[in-house]
DNA sequence: CGATAAGTTGATTCGCATCAACTATTGTGG
DNA sequence: CCACAATAGTTGATGCGAATCAACTTATCG
């Protein structure tokens, strides 16, 4: 089976992509797997011979650390789970599936090959790790710095801002597999206080949030409130 | 002037370097640069056609989100300050010396040719950025589960885990060109607070911290207490 | 020796956790 | 289609960790 659409669309939306960068990712074989809320798509350890693609629904990044469970990430579709695995001996966190989702392996072999043949897509698939760092960065510095209310619409307004890269987002409304336990969890809030948070953002007339479908009716209110900059996340790579 | 040893050692340590990648990276040609305390290195905005490494002293990246200043991460001798600007388009935060620092600057170019002619050596520098994003993710789920004496152990022990890679330690102490309104500032807790939580690490005889200078009698102790666990650090590649 | 900066201490306030109850919604078997 | 169970969401009371502000002590350095 060949490597989803996901990719290249977006590889191409940091980037420009030739033919023969597109023929290169279009050979690379994949299997796909599906996986249900809260199984473990990547184990913390020794990595396997094989990064994945995340094609439909979310995942977290979940640290142990000490006896707590502390989420430091969460992807969407198109990013990569684990582009880190093909270099890193071993990986210190799990990833975990958050609600359904779709994903593609693909062997760490191919992705050596591209980096021995095709060293403008190598750079690119380093961009996608550093853009993964720059979101954690972020992630950090609104954890550190903005109270419950603020974090969550930064968070809502950071999934706005990345589900757009992939198409994701309908008239400023997108799917979320997540339920206010699951946001408390992510944030690290309790489940009370998370919603406490929430019903200011609504009371606000700046969140809706039904049945796992979110809307922000002014997005642009929203990221002001809560010191949201998307222009770290409009990556232009400067890759060629 | 050719590059410092620094990266050659940084590098040698995740995976064998051969004599072509050696000789690779004596070649390039640096400009380096002396920086005091409080300056700006790398500022915020289009990145500059220069990345650079750090060869003593240390060094913040420090995010502005919304009125508020936040330290995202603590850079030491051997890292490189903005590999990321080689391949992104814009930075969305600054980088300021903590304490005196030097600097050496590689042209992007430089960088350029490496990834066209060295996959091995590309695949250790993306591992640089790739242990930079492990370290802020540990950083993050350290912030959200652990408490302030409990932070600040850590925060010790990643140093003492992190300098022991290039051979700044000696018996289990290393320099610190940061006072406690410095720590304060880089863990996100008020100057009252860190001193106390400072005195608790004391009053344990876990840690003593004199005029820019810090010994961990027992470091073992120290991660045990602050659920430190060093192997996230200690990366060997999987690049080969 | 006084001046400035670094470190220490105490009193008060605030954000969020915790625990516990309660309501609304969804799902299930009879 | 209802009765009930289970799950998701909401609300309130209380406690703790850390911020804040202000005073004070100890180093450092002309």
């Amino acid at each position: 089976m060949a490597i989803s659409r996901f990719l290249p669309l977006f590889l191409g939306a940091r980037d420009h992509l030739d033919d023969r960068d597109r023929e290169a990712l279009a050979t690379i074989p994949v299997r796909r797997e599906q996986f249900s809320h809260g199984d473990k798509i990547i184990t913390a350890g020794p990595t396997p011979g094989e990064s994945c693609l995340l094609i439909s629904g979310m995942a977290l990044r979940v640290h142990d650390i000490g006896k707590q469970r502390v989420v430091s990430a969460l992807q969407v579709p198109g990013d990569f789970l684990d582009l880190h695995s093909f270099l890193l001996a071993t990986l210190d966190h799990d990833v975990v599936a958050q609600g359904d989702c779709a994903v593609e392996f693909v062997r760490s072999e191919e992705l050596t090959r591209i980096t021995e043949e095709r060293p403008h897509l190598t750079r690119l698939l380093w961009l996608c790790t550093l853009i993964d760092a720059k979101v954690t960065r972020v992630w950090t510095a609104a954890a550190a710095s903005l109270k419950a209310h603020e974090r969550i619409g930064h968070f809502l307004c950071e999934l706005h801002a990345r589900l757009g890269i992939v198409g994701l987002i309908r008239d400023d409304s997108f799917n979320m597999p997540i339920e206010q336990k699951d946001l408390a969890d992510i944030l690290g809030f309790s489940v009370a206080h998370t919603n406490r948070a929430l019903q200011d953002l609504r009371g606000r007339g700046l969140v809706t949030w039904n049945k796992g479908r979110v809307h922000l009716p002014d997005p642009d209110a929203l990221a002001a409130l809560c010191s949201f900059d998307s222009r770290y996340l409009e990556t232009i790579s400067a890759a060629r």
